[in-house]
DNA sequence: CCAGACAATTGACAGAGGCATATATCTGAC
DNA sequence: GTCAGATATATGCCTCTGTCAATTGTCTGG
């Protein structure tokens, strides 16, 4: 009754009563559930048929169903995938998408519906977030994006409000030598923002130099994301990017505020090396050559 | 995609699939989910059919055709309940017996397999309690309960080890004048736990003394519980218990240390009055008459 | 060009669950 | 005591959900 499997399994009785829930609440629209789902992945972005049954981890015989169901109804066209005539894509049409954003309305006022009716709300999103790390850390994508999008913003700014927490001095990214966009882009870079469905749980930027190393910067991962070996896996993918782009030797910055990264740099090929620049945060520097 | 509802929406996504690929698990022994729920809420102490089809959220025809398999399969055996004869109370046989242990070492299993393969075993922990509460708070019983039984005692152990987090000077139960568990039973007085699900998440006393007053004291809400008006709904219930007992007058002593506490005497109708007692943790104290 | 792999579809079927109705029983008003 | 209405369970009928195997059309490597 107090031990941590009991917790668990409390956990799990509270949660499947809820979903079943959520789940019949998608009713009310006059469509049953399964191909209410469909719409939404479509909505989502998903177009492949296959990614669609992946992500909803449905069998393709009710698929298929679900599928023509909805192109009955309108909502949906499927025409064959330009590079293999076997897959089928599928798009909304117009009442599509105006069905679409009637459930993105609902799922909405549903979700504000649950932080209004709690307490301590901040609490139980961070909650929320651990747990959803924790349960789809095999679905973690890796993703290369602009260093200026909005995912790569949100993550440098919680990055920069977790060194000012952790540095004794605390942090103002004017003062430090704060890397400019276009230097992670390809060619000259990249960056790379780990995501967990929708939301950004992780960073890293590859800063390409004239100076004959390119560095890794900001590398961050959400506090509800650490543990899950995240900080190792985005280290992979830059490397990987920085040997697709005929970089050899990469160097980075950080603090001994940090642990968990000089930990992590030093069980994975990286020397330390003397300061190679006159920022003020940094008091370690390595180097790995690939 | 960075905001408080699309965080919740990945909650709700993340936990679906997992609670889908959790209930699949139960199969694998020749039966049903359905049937499977049912035996599992019965082996739990759910007697009553109505309150399993509560319990579970069933429709009564549905409940009716799946208790009817279990006692075709010899696992349960039904009566009329003896005060109402259209009602029907569930029994599990020896053989069912048999099957409910089966499926306990199942979810036990399984649960442990969670915590196993994720690291912030605590903080994932933590989290599961704060959710499961939110999402039940609906459910929470506040049982009266022995001062003296696992649940009592862990409700203490945990409302002293907060006071000594939160006392600058620490806490010590043995300074304290620690309440005779004898004090805290009918009639001379009670003790309350809430019970959300299988988890203790609160307590209070009603301690009995031969000074023409009852004190309450012991008044401890989880963290993972706060915010859901638990605490009010604990002195009400000490309240109407002190009534029934034909108490007339109440005291308690609290810290200055614990706001939200005097905050919720202040505003249900307690008086400060001058110390009481010579406890030495105590600096407030209040009375209320009924 | 062909065999084997692969994606989607189709048919058959069982479980999950809603809804209306039937049956037995209880309760309160008369 | 009787009767109307409420309540608890059971039954029939239906749809939706989900699995499995077989089929069709398409792709790929030898």
């Amino acid at each position: 009754m107090l031990d941590p499997v009991s917790r668990v399994r409390r956990f799990n009785r509270a949660v499947t009563s809820a979903v079943g829930a959520l789940d019949t609440s998608f009713l009310g629209r006059g469509r049953p559930l399964g191909a209410a789902r469909v719409l939404n992945a479509i909505g989502h972005g998903c177009s492949d048929v296959a990614e669609i049954r992946d992500y909803l981890g449905l069998d393709s015989g009710l698929m298929s169903r679900l599928l023509r169901s909805l192109e009955d109804e309108g909502l949906v066209e499927t025409t064959a995938h330009e590079d293999d005539a076997r897959r089928r894509v599928a798009r909304l049409t117009r009442a599509g998408r105006r069905e679409f954003s009637a459930y993105e309305a609902l799922s909405n006022t549903q979700a504000e519906g649950f932080l209004t009716r709690h307490a301590q709300r901040e609490a139980l999103l961070a909650a929320m977030d651990l747990i959803a790390s924790a349960l789809t850390r095999e679905r973690i994508a890796l993703d290369e994006m602009d260093p200026r999008s909005d995912e790569s913003r949100y993550c440098l700014g919680e990055y920069y409000a977790e060194l000012g927490r952790r540095f004794k001095q605390g942090f103002d990214v004017s003062l430090s030598r704060d890397p400019d966009a276009k230097d992670m882009r390809r060619p000259r870079g990249t960056f790379i923002v780990a995501m967990s469905d929708t939301l950004p749980i992780g960073c890293v930027g590859l800063k390409g130099t004239n100076h004959g190393y390119a560095e890794i910067k900001r590398l961050w991962v959400a506090p509800s994301a650490r543990g899950l070996g995240l900080g190792r896996r985005l280290m992979d993918a830059t490397e990987r990017a920085a040997h697709e782009l005929g970089i050899a030797v990469l160097r980075l910055d950080t603090n001994s505020a940090l642990p968990e990264a000089g930990q992590l740099y030093r069980t994975t090929g990286w020397s330390e090396i003397p300061r190679f620049n006159d920022d003020p945060y940094p008091d370690l520097f390595f180097e790995k050559r690939l």
